[in-house]
DNA sequence: ATTCTTCTTGAACATTGTTCATTTTCGAGC
DNA sequence: GCTCGAAAATGAACAATGTTCAAGAAGAAT
């Protein structure tokens, strides 16, 4: 018996058609924003018909919210690589990773948050757990320093940090909002965590 | 000479359409989301037809973006009527009141700060004045509260506390990422400001 | 080679924003 | 009041775009 799962020619332009199709879509949304993504244009742009594109995502949400998921997983895999012998500096890592990520990536990650669903149908699960994840990646660090904590308040405190800190960048590089130059935006991200933490008596006060 | 405006049938007819109008567009957005705001929908509730709205707005958008800029205007009232005798309190307060706020109106303050415009077109300048105008509501208790600090300094920071507090309130109401109870979530704004004030030094540590 | 299954296609449809020639309404001058 | 010109209202037609599906093409199975 052969376990090795023999990929027919099928499955292969399949396969290679949908990532190509997510390829195309992310770059749209990424250089031109969410709301111009066209079944049409993704579908000739990837030489196939608009009904291929539903064939294999079901609906024009499905793209989206397959580009929305590797963003998030591509999100987490950048802020793991954020070095944890510190867990100060981890946490200032995490934040400065985080907007380095959103500079390079506004127009996925405004596509992760804003993107709403027709009607009224569910955000997918699978995502939700993914950006939670994310939240995750702080709870290490905060144990560390705030030990007696809690498992509960330390993932209220990730929570709300990981969500201020989102505020700041997202209306930060929000241009039409304020346009906050990236350089000082880092500056505004540091003196923000700078002044969190030290009130959180993690840090002592300069 | 008569300086009294006089307002012609024509005139009466053509406002008390256009309010209603916005009502109604104000009522969808708030209860059923942007994405479900149809210009047919707007015009069969306000007994006239589709012409008659892009007749009195131009475009849809322009719909969407006076209902805009009578939240921001809402926003700005309520946050206006936050006591200012304490400036610690009154911090707190306008934080408070952003939530109350945003909980009431979650969707009409989604439709304000996530509405993209067709094609690239800019946000109107009056809006964003407005949301500056917002942000500039905590100038004054921070001024009293840090009185050496410089003017660009504490514009920064009331960005900075703004739109960490907008994060945490907006990822916080967001039902789909998170869910965090209003009560839950009004203790976390309050538990962040408590550490940040720390943090900057104006308020002792407890 | 034949048959069966599955995928692909793209025309047709549905929804929704937008335009504009026509009609209606209003106000002004008589 | 009546008439006429300007302004507004209308809604059918158009345009853009998401969605479906019957028919055909392509691959797999025998």
């Amino acid at each position: 018996m052969n376990n090795v799962q023999e990929e027919s020619l099928r499955d292969q332009k399949k396969n290679r058609r949908r990532l190509q199709i997510l390829e195309i879509a992310r770059g749209i949304i990424a250089t031109k924003g969410l709301r111009s993504l066209k079944v049409r244009d993704v579908a000739e742009a990837a030489g196939c018909s608009v009904g291929s594109v539903y064939n294999e995502f079901g609906d024009f949400d499905g793209v989206i919210l397959t580009v929305n998921r590797e963003t998030v997983q591509a999100l987490t895999a950048r802020l793991r690589g954020v070095p944890a012998e510190d867990p100060v500096r981890q946490l200032y890592g995490l934040a400065e990773t985080y907007l380095e990520f959103f500079a390079e990536h506004a127009n996925l990650l405004r596509s992760l948050f804003e993107h709403r669903m027709e009607d009224d149908r569910p955000y997918p699960d699978d995502i939700l757990q993914m950006v939670m994840d994310a939240f995750a990646l702080m709870h290490p660090p905060l144990v560390r320093l705030l030990p007696d904590a809690d498992d509960v308040k330390i993932a209220l405190l990730s929570r709300t940090l990981f969500s201020a800190v989102h505020g700041i960048i997202s209306l930060g590089l929000e241009e039409r909002m304020v346009a906050v130059p990236p350089q000082m935006l880092r500056q505004q991200v540091e003196q923000f965590i700078d002044a969190h933490l030290v009130g959180l008596g993690i840090v002592p006060p300069r």
